[in-house]
DNA sequence: AATGAATGAGACTTCATTCAT
DNA sequence: CATGAATGAAGTCTCATTCAT
């Protein structure tokens, strides 16, 4: 219980405030105990950071997982699967705005969690590549930077459930068939 | 004299360590002088830092306008003229790592500059739709936040001069034509 | 505890050596304490200052209140009166003499409680010259500064209770009846 | 020529600020000269305040001297003469506020002018009592102590030429015939 | 499990003062 | 005589962290 609202209160604290501004006295007046107790659940702020940090990585880990595209995917419904992708991201990414704040938007910390996503990212492209579903003249390490930087950028608006289909559809527009006139 | 040792000292550690975890006291030993010759060239550790995140601002603004593109172009040069484009900013940023660091990629102040260059970028890419340049199915603002991530993404690789060609070039080929395979 | 011990070590700092070249290191180490503490129980130095400067002026506001003159005193008796006013003025100030160095005696802070004191004192002179206790034809104001200004001078000397009797009868004679010889 | 100026000017920082918060810097930007000159002149900041509190401290001791009244005087134009001695001190005081105010007002060094100038003062009464001209039965330091607090506050008020006169005059009722009813 | 009270360590900033020119 | 440039020394304040209860 106490554990919880520490936990909530750190989350939004370091949002508002990021890691350096945030004192651990502005956590404990949030959640309404006193300093000591914060180290009754925390090693450290920087323990207590870096947990937060850690859980929002693993979280994007799974989502990243679960949007590999299966190579026998139609050409024709492949924009519509990565919307869908990108849906995915975006609306784990609004969920908990506070600790996507911390994971992905604020350092210290954002550059890294960047840095591992497109690692991931990459591992799928690469697959998807060996089954023709994208293109393969292109780095797939390269492909992935377009899209985290794509979901870095997007993921900052802030839309309601609508808007995020939308944005999603506008990224996967974007994100397979670029932003050339389409000639001939 | 003092006044660039100071500034150069400034750059690199705040761009190693970022700004709250520089002292003053790390800039100063960086440019061998003492403290007080510090408050001497700047009002204050903040004011130094906004200083050094301002002349970025300009120079990527700069930058920024001299990239619109010319209407008149025709479709087939595009993809060069857009590689053109990535060249510049990609040279620009490596052309001074550490203030690019400190500008561009480090809290306080990324996601401000990022946020302006976004705007910058979308006034360009608005004349460019109204010109017939690129598709106008996409608001440009989106265009625009998928232009700026991946120049983050792709900025934070560390490339020599040729390899800022090759990836320029990627990226102009991923901005333009996305990723599907072009379906005869 | 530790605030009183704080409160005592600051007055007699303060006092002995004046607020600007009293250190916040000197109060905690005459207090016995670290000086984080002394940020728990004060805001500032200054704060703390004007603290003490506060509480000072309360009282003497408080002083100054009660030694209105009934308008119904015999003109025989009024010396003794007047002397007891000043009685419990300077019994007041040396009750707490670091205090009252602090509040009366110590820039910055003493021009301000004088002319503050001026004013209480005006009130109670224009209102016994108004009962026809004093004279007149002269301003309250210029008599209040008088009796101030008596009181800083008479104040500064370091006497013992009994002094302090024998001085109030000699402020009372001079504020009565002045120096010049009672001809006839 | 530069001697003055930064005399000028120190006197006129040091009464606007007081000592402490007076930087040598505003002294010689008020006199438009540089620091290096300021310690041309003077051995420190320090002295140079020492120098304008004795300047003030000299002029008051002559001042103080020439007030010594004749004891053949009159008893009908006692009130008169001491109106004068009011008169010339206050007049003194008006004269150079500035210094004035260092020298009379300010600490530190306040508190050290006005008891010398209780002594100096003191010694006048002593000897105006032995010619019958004061009462005696007051001690002489005690009188002295109520002209130079007197003077302490009425020397506060800003008043001209004119307004000195009346002052002085209610000064001087006010010393030597206080403030009682004259009762028949 | 929780707290009232305290602190060690250190950061930023200021300012009187001095060289070398 | 005057200065541009620099500094030694110090002071206020903050904050993560810990006892004793």
């Amino acid at each position: 219980m106490t554990r919880a609202r520490l936990r909530r209160a750190a989350t939004n604290v370091f949002a508002r405030n990021g890691y350096h501004a945030t004192k651990v006295s502005d956590i404990v007046a949030a959640a309404g105990v006193t300093q000591p107790t914060f180290y009754i659940y925390c090693e450290s702020k920087e323990a207590a950071y870096e947990a937060l940090v850690a859980a929002f990585r693993d979280n994007l880990r799974q989502i990243t997982l679960t949007n590999l595209i299966d190579p026998a995917i139609p050409q024709a419904e492949l924009e519509t699967r990565v919307a869908q992708s990108f849906h995915r991201f975006l609306d784990f990414m609004a969920q908990d705005r506070a600790l996507t704040e911390i994971g992905f938007f604020q350092p210290p910390g954002c550059s890294q969690t960047k840095a591992l996503m497109v690692d991931w990212v990459a591992a799928n492209i690469a697959q998807e590549q060996a089954g023709g579903v994208f293109r393969a003249d292109i780095p797939a390490a390269h492909i992935a930077r377009m899209l985290v930087g794509l979901l870095d950028q997007m993921g900052r608006m802030n839309t309601d459930a609508a808007g995020r289909g939308e944005l999603a559809r506008h990224c996967a527009r974007l994100f397979c068939g670029g932003v050339g006139m389409r000639t001939g």
